[in-house]
DNA sequence: GCTAGCTGTAACAGATGCTGTTACAGCTAG
DNA sequence: CTAGCTGTAACAGCATCTGTTACAGCTAGC
């Protein structure tokens, strides 16, 4: 597949934010976070909506208005991230229902369900030991 | 994404043709798979190249031609068929450069892919622990 | 109140990938 | 020689992703 990349702007865009906090400044627009990841300020909102709905930020209108962190970046992991912008599942079963006429065909679904249960499971587990606040710290090791 | 199901047609097809062997039929055509599948046999052909070409199974040509196992299904895991149909890699970076004049535009593409390579080889170790042989145990517990 | 400035969202275009299909050349057992 | 299958190109339909424009809705601050 063209792999998406939101799971790589949401975290850009929480990494920049957490930076910015860090230096004093807790609001920023969806355009000053654009200019970072250099895309379209709308992309940046649709980002953040879907964050925003987890929880992970806040958002205020009106003038003045902008994006902050809900939660201290070490207390957000890329699993909170992940979780917020994937909706599919990593591996896609049959589009159209197998030859049921076939053992193989009746009985490899749910069986195919299980082992790719334990791999998402092994995946959200590595997600879940990675924080913003830890790629803030890579993020600046390499680029400063 | 509309995740692809690669995967998925790549292990029927090995999960079939391991079950046929045991039934003491050594060659399918593509049809036959596809009849199992219930999609068409050049789907078939397709992923089945993408196996060969990884060694996991063999063709014959011509007359009374078809496909085999060229190894026994204990030792064809999930990780070999993964490695043999997917080219993307799971997490896509950035479309376009990030704005390199921010610290966090600069550091976080190889942070993330440190991140991600560690992700990645938590998916394979889990993916390695399955063979196509286990696949079609469990698919004949639920199947009949 | 007004207004400036930002958000939320719809709508659309272009690119890409996946599945399914047809068509046809190439190969080889018998 | 021939029947029957493989390998592959080409195409259609569909879905998704990114990027973009446009515009209504909200509110801090004057």
């Amino acid at each position: 597949m063209a792999a998406n990349s939101r799971l790589t702007i949401a975290v850009h865009a929480l990494t920049w934010m957490a930076l910015s906090e860090r230096r004093g400044r807790q609001v920023l627009t969806s355009g000053q976070v654009a200019a970072s990841v250099r895309t379209n300020p709308v992309v940046i909102r649709r980002s953040l909506g879907d964050l925003r709905q987890a929880g992970l930020v806040a958002v205020r209108h009106g003038a003045g208005a902008g994006w902050s962190l809900a939660r201290p970046p070490q207390e957000i992991t890329l699993l909170d991230v992940y979780a917020a912008v994937e909706r599919e599942p990593l591996f896609a079963l049959h589009h159209s229902e197998p030859n049921l006429e076939c053992p193989v065909g009746r009985g490899i679904r749910p069986a195919l369900g299980r082992f790719y249960g334990d791999v998402d499971r092994a995946l959200r587990r590595e997600l879940a030991g990675t924080s913003i606040a830890d790629v803030l710290d890579q993020t600046l090791e390499t680029g400063e």
